[in-house]
DNA sequence: AATGAATGAGTGTTCATTCAT
DNA sequence: GATGAATGAACACTCATTCAT
């Protein structure tokens, strides 16, 4: 379930050469680690398995990266950067009404992170944390802070224009933005079992309908 | 870490009988099990820990579960008997506004499950399900099912009488019960790693926010 | 060619009970791999081999040791705990001509190291002190300098009672004992391989001719 | 710790021709091999360091050797091919006392072999023969036999001009060559790791001592 | 019932060896 | 010739499971 194909070359491709495939190497082990410590849990991960899905043979995942752990790190870390900062752009140049900047960046992350491999990265964070404690310090810093700044800044930008009423803004921030993670954690769990299931089958409707209501939840009420 | 004490006699406590202990057992080794499986994952966790903290020796787990993965699958089974059908008691005979009866749920529901041991289950089954994937069919047809149910005929309440604007229901009552969920996984992940955290500080207090924005998001709009 | 059989059951003895195979097991094991150590090297012997020697299978070492070297440390220090003091005891009630004493001393020392396994841990020891030098300081102290104390207090008391010309003691002590350790290194290396060799076959002749030939070099020099 | 300069081009020398550099790299990896095996052992060594050691790369090793083992062997026989033969031509010209020529013969053989890089192979010998015991009949064949005849003769040539008493003469090359093989293995063993010994700071002083007391041992008694 | 010694299949990691460049 | 990326067999170590006590 790989979202792109990592395995060695297609029949009717020119085989690549070992320079190329060099520089290949790590993303294409990242990925598949990805995939593997996400769907399975890192310790129930293979490097046999991680090896295999990338195409090449147990020993070569050692040549890039010094163990198992070190492989865990270097795929949080390298799905963390594609994260971070990834709408401070976004807002900082849109000029409307704030609900449609938070619609905005709404289906910008959904089609960029939750839509993407990348998506996995927030079940394993949440499966492997307590095991590998100083993750949460990185996670931290890199993702939960200057996501919640963004956020927040964003509900203020709506309470400073007259548009939201005042609420606790750090709490409205996680009613926000925690149904949208628990989108990507039901993907890669439930989600991938039993296909059968109104949210799996429809993540945009859902998003609509919840962005809908928390924005008509904050909205001030009329003078009456 | 265990909300109740599990562990063997400590000292002053009067010793229980031998009977008491016996039966006891299987309650004990399930309380630690859940404990290290939500902690450090099922592949992670090794049986001789689980013996140690029940208080028992290894051999002993083995003569209550026939193996590990019907351990964890009694884990699960026994802790999601804990959850079904807590709250329809509650629905039944209430009388009041339905924002009230939905606040009355949610604060229920965190006093019995968020603030326990038993929290713990929803990271589990998101972590474990792809491994085990027949706890899928259990998990939705013991937990997700009856409890969107209800959720929905909460909603259904709510705009029959006339309080609550329509939405789609099934998308609502995911975002009513996403942020609660989230609550419990960070609870057991980030949250139990970095504690300077606002929302593991007070989660009551993010509770009665996101309802207030639901119930408020739901509303009816002033006819005009 | 273990000194004493150290593998399992043979048929006809009673199989001695678990507590009795517990507590002779460490014993079992660092025989089996003093052997193997002294064989093949430390890097070139497989824990699975040492464990098969010792009749037991692989899992059973890491009950006892818990590591390959800590294995190794503990070969060590066990066999040299064997050497050390040995002689100190002889020394110090003997009453007659020092010849006669070191003479004693020697045939005392090959029957109780060179003629058993405990041969085996001066190759070990100079095989693999480079490799883990922490061994040389432990070494040092619990053989050489308690070993070269006792040589020299030997010789001193030769020349003390006027039976020995004076010479570099420390010299002396080391041309007395090399030969020894030789025959040692010898047994466990080129002696295992061609069995045709002269000095192989009679050790005790050997160190018959070397011992009188080192009083002989160590005689007074007739007055004249 | 090479005696020789094996490695790469020093800053400051005039780089050694492409052509040179060629024609010397058999002797380099023999030189670097010989070093690491007796510092590790044959199975501790690793081909990446020999090479490393050597200042080329892996691939190279396996240019001028078919595997690890067969470099071993090259090693052996090129520093065995160094020893052998050495002192046949110092004897046979000799004129004066056999207790000179003893001594010319040894100080030679420790100049030559004892304070180079050569002094190594006797430990790595000893480690290995056992592993590889095709190797005992070649160090037999080409050492040891040529070893001990040369001390025999010479022993003899005492004996026969009158200078030495009668001993078995085998044992007493034994007990004349051991202590200064010794001196090598220690040198190579204990010897690098605790630099605090008496005999390693001053082997010659050892030697000229050791060869004293055998000369003395060996001097025919007064007659009377 | 309870224990914990023993097992051995399974997995992370290393490293001699190969071979395309 | 020289390189170093890639391989995969081999080995240290772990841990679920069994069973004699």
């Amino acid at each position: 379930m790989p979202s792109q194909p990592t395995t060695s070359t297609l029949p009717g491709e020119p085989e690549p050469s070992r320079r190329r495939r060099k520089e290949a190497r790590p993303q294409e082990l990242l990925d598949a680690a990805l995939d593997l410590f996400v769907e399975k849990g890192f310790a129930a991960t293979k490097i046999d398995d991680v090896a295999a899905r990338a195409g090449v043979s147990k020993g070569t995942v050692y040549l890039y990266f010094p163990s198992k752990e070190e492989l865990l790190k270097a795929v949080i870390r390298h799905n963390l950067s594609l994260t971070i900062a990834q709408g401070d752009g976004i807002v900082a140049q849109f000029d409307g009404p704030t609900a449609d900047l938070i619609r905005l960046v709404a289906n910008t992350w959904w089609e960029r992170v939750g839509e993407t491999q990348a998506s996995g990265i927030f079940k394993l964070i949440i499966t492997e944390v307590r095991n590998f404690p100083d993750l949460a310090r990185f996670y931290a810093e890199e993702v939960i802070e200057p996501g919640e700044r963004l956020i927040v800044r964003l509900l203020q930008r709506g309470v400073d224009r007259g548009e939201f009423r005042p609420t606790n803004l750090y709490d409205t921030a996680h009613s926000l933005i925690f149904p949208m993670l628990m989108l990507c954690l039901h993907k890669h769990s439930i989600g991938a079992c039993s296909a059968a299931e109104a949210i799996a089958k429809n993540p945009s409707g859902f998003i609509a309908n919840h962005i809908d209501l928390m924005l008509h939840g904050l909205s001030v009420p009329r003078a009456g």
